[in-house]
Formats: structure tokens, sequence, C-alpha cells
RNA sequence: GGAGGGUUGGCAGAGCGGUCGAAUGCGGCGGACUUGAAAUCCGUUGGCCCGCAAGGGCCCGGGGGUUCGAAUCCCUCACCCUCCGCCA
């Protein structure tokens, strides 16, 4: 969340920045909540106040054995519990109203994002690679992956209905291969720590990282249990560090992990319906960075230079894009997607979204360092796909197709494919 | 599943219902001593909210209750630990 504190001293400042991103602050609404607020938090705390003062009185007056005087204190006292009781509870309403506004508003957008209100109005940064030109007709991953007996989603389907996939023989282990290749770059070559961590988080994680009001739609629950399957390794490896206060030294703390991630995809009827591009269930190794406040945007050059490196090795065309104002997500200041060459859809997709969240998320987790004053402040959080491990298989089926059918195994990935160069029907 | 114990400040750990936001130790910070360091000694040291300030309020796992007054009593939830049973 965004801080309140900004918000009292400079609303409409905050207003006009969120209106870059297309969100509109209710001004006069959050003045409103603000002065019930102030008079009704002022009064109860005076009542507070008397009541602390009427008690230690009492204490006072039955030390002296004064029971006369003792009585009549704790009748005030009692008199003055009827109204405060009723402050109280006024009170703590108006803190959650606040506090309910407050936690629904998006992320302020970092000066260098640009304007724009669709995914057209990003900006593209560069480019990697070139889109190999076929001597063949190329076919898509879901006819490649069905030609080598490896991608499988009418089974999947019997099994869980549309968006599940399964995978056999060569290319379940080219998937396998792919997500063990990742980490140990990241590991390796990147200073990433690697972590293993639950599948599925309390709601209050998840509102730790984004906003469980708005997103609760998108998320698997566990029936009659405050737990849902994570949508990315982000909801539990960012909350490794809630109601932490760090030592200034731990930082920056830079985790990857590969986890399965399981999406509703709610409200996406009808989009990426062939394939395994968008199911319900995929894997993605996550990076993860925690570090001091004045490093995010030098981290966030580099996190998302770790997961082009993964792109490079692979020799997989793509390019990098500055989302817009209107396209970035809830809790992002600053957010590069990634986008790896499809050919068979002549196109760049998404396969990797990097952010710095500044410490939108820090402060709702409560997450925090000593500083160099030593005083407990924010820390800035920042994480970024390294990369979605299924879209890097449809990458691979796709751009490293050949005319009678077989894929060429990347040389990247061979050492993890017991040196096989290329798979092919069995 | 059954029985019991526990959750206190950065950490460890005390705390008869009243002056406890909380002893003590460690750690941190400042200083003395030292060529420097260690050791020792002295001082200091939680977070949050309102307020220009003075000052006030809240926080002893979460929530609720009893009371003039709750870290201390009661209820409830969560988590941790120990033992028994069961299972992989």
């Amino acid at each position: 969340m965004i801080d309140i504190q900004l918000l009292r001293s400079n609303l409409d400042g905050v207003a006009a920045q969120l209106a870059r991103r297309g969100y509109h602050l209710d001004v006069a609404a959050f003045k409103a909540l603000e002065d019930a607020r102030k008079s009704i938090q002022t009064a109860t705390e005076q009542l507070q106040s008397r009541r602390n003062a009427l008690a230690k009185q009492v204490g006072q007056a039955k030390a002296k054995k004064d029971e006369a005087q003792a009585a009549t204190l704790m009748r005030q006292g009692a008199e003055l519990g009827e109204r405060l009781k009723q402050m109280e509870a006024e009170n703590a309403a108006l803190q959650a109203r606040l506090h309910e506004f407050v936690w629904q508003i998006p992320n302020i957008p970092h000066e260098s994002v640009p304007l724009g209100s669709r995914p057209e109005d990003s900006v593209e940064q560069r480019r990697w690679g070139e889109p190999r030109s076929f001597d063949f007709q190329p076919k898509d991953h879901v006819d490649v992956g069905a030609g080598l007996d490896g991608l499988d989603f009418d089974t999947a389907a019997k099994l869980a209905g549309s968006r599940f996939v399964v995978m056999r023989g060569q290319v379940a282990r080219l998937h396998r291969a792919i997500a063990q290749f990742m980490l140990d770059v990241h590991t390796s070559q990147h200073g990433y720590t690697e972590v293993y961590t639950p599948y599925m988080v309390s709601g209050a994680c998840a509102d730790g990282v984004t906003s469980l009001a708005k997103f609760r739609d998108d998320l698997f629950k566990v029936e009659g249990r405050d737990l849902y399957l994570i949508p990315t390794a982000e909801y539990s490896v960012t909350n490794l560090v809630r109601d932490e206060i760090l030592p200034l030294e731990r930082l920056p703390l830079r985790y990857a992990c590969h986890s399965p991630c399981f999406r509703s995809e709610a409200g996406a009827a009808g989009k990426d319906t062939r394939g395994m591009i968008r199911n319900h269930q995929f894997d993605k190794v996550e990076l993860v960075q925690i570090v001091h406040p004045a490093k995010s945007y030098e981290a966030h050059e580099q996190l998302t230079g770790h997961a082009e490196a993964i792109l490079r090795k692979l020799e997989l065309p793509y390019r990098v894009v500055t989302l817009c104002t209107g396209d970035i997500g809830f809790p992002s200041a600053k957010t590069y997607d990634i986008e790896v060459w499809l050919p068979s859809q002549k196109a760049y997709r998404e396969i990797s979204s990097c952010s710095n969240f500044e410490a939108f998320q820090a402060r709702r987790m409560q997450a925090r360092f000593r500083n160099e004053k030593g005083k407990a402040e924010l820390v800035h959080t920042l994480n970024g796909s390294g990369l979605a491990v299924g879209r890097t298989l449809v990458a691979i089926l796709e751009n490293c197709q050949n005319a009678d059918g077989s894929v060429t195994v990347p040389g990247a990935l061979r050492e993890y494919m017991s040196g096989q160069e290329r798979i092919a029907r069995a």
C-alpha cells in the first residue's frame, strides 16, 4: 500500500500521479474519512486518558486505605466506561474503513514509466536475436508436441478439464531440464539462493503481495480453510521476510524458487484456449529480491538482465518492453515484460515480468530492515520470472522444430538431457 | 486423533489485577581506558498513531470478555513444543 502520510500531506499530488495509471482517487471521500477519523480518534484518546488517570487514582486511594474516596472514583470510572466503549467502537469502525480505503489504492508509477492506457502504449526497450526464417511451414507447439507424443491436452481434460496438460517422455524430460537449467544459472551465476516454499499461503500473505480483495477470483482456494494455491512463487517467497526487521548487512536477499503456479484464469474465458500458453497449472522459476530502498532501481535492471540471460543462453529471440502506466500491475511501480518470439503466432509473447514494487508490498507485509541510523525502515521488494517454464518449453518446441517433426535441443540444455541433441518420436 | 506445556522488546528471559512499556542478560549505539583491538567500566537503546509543539493514545501471538483498572483472570482462534496413538 502507499504511505498514508503521503496521502495526508500531498493528497492532490498523489491523486495526480495515480491518474497517470488510470486510477481515480476519491479525494473527497478520503478527506471526509480523515476528518471524521481525526475528531473521533482525538475524542477517544481523551476519554482513555481520563480513564487511565482515574484508575491510577483508585490505586492510590486504595493504597492509602481511603475506601470512601476509592468508591467515589470507581463510580466515576464506571460512568466513563460506557461512553468510552461507544467511542472506541466508533473509532475502530472508522479506522477499519480508512484502512480498507488505503489498501485498495494501487501503487504510484515511477516517473520513468511511459504514460498510456493500452498495452500498445508500452515502450519497447530492446530486441535480441533474429526470428528464424523457416524453409517449411512451422507448426505450433500443440502440433509439434503431439507429433512427439509429448503433449496431450485431451487426456488432461479428462482428468481435470480444460487448461491443463499431460506431458510424456522426452518432452516431459525437456520440461524438467528447462527448470533445472534456469535454477542452476541463477544460483551459480547470478547470486540467488535456492528456496523451496509452500505452494499454499494464507490470505494475509496473499494480501501482502497484492490486493486479495481485488484478485481473489483469480486464485484457487482450499475449501473451508484460509489457504490459497499460489499463482506464482512470489506469494510465498516475498513473504519470507514479512514481519521481519533485517540487519542491514543481510541485504540484498536474492531468492530463486521453482514452483508450480495455479491460476483460475477467471477473466480469460476464450483467450489463449489452445495449448499451454495459459493453463491453470504451470511451472515457473521465480526470482525475488529484497533490497535497500536506495538500490531497488539498480536491482530492477539487474534482475531483468538475469531473466534475459536465460533466453540468450537458449538462443531464443526476445524483446524487452516497459509497461505503460495503464498496464502495470496493482502493486508495481515499474515493470519490464520480456517477450519471446513465437513463430506460430508471428509475435512476441510474454515469458517474464520483472517488477519493482518499491515499499508497496513491504508496507503491507511489514518487512523492514535496520538502516544506517539504526531505525527500522521498509525494504524494497522486486520479482521477476526467470522464466515461465511452460512457455519456455513452448518457445523451444516452436523455434527449434525441424521439418521432420523433431526438435533440436538447445545446446545449453543438452547436459540436462544426457547429451541428447534432438528429440524425435520414439 | 488423545493429553499436557508454551507464545513478552533486535535476541534470550523475568513479571503478586494498580506507579509495568515492562526486571535482567546478550546484542546495538555513545563515551572512558588502549598505539589499535579485546577485556573492563560508565551512559544509552522498542514499535506505531494524533499533534507545530507541549502532550496524549495504542501495542506483552490475534480477537472478544470481566474490572474503576488486565502482560497478569475468563472465553475463543492461530501457531509452536513435549508425550501417546495412527500414517507415509
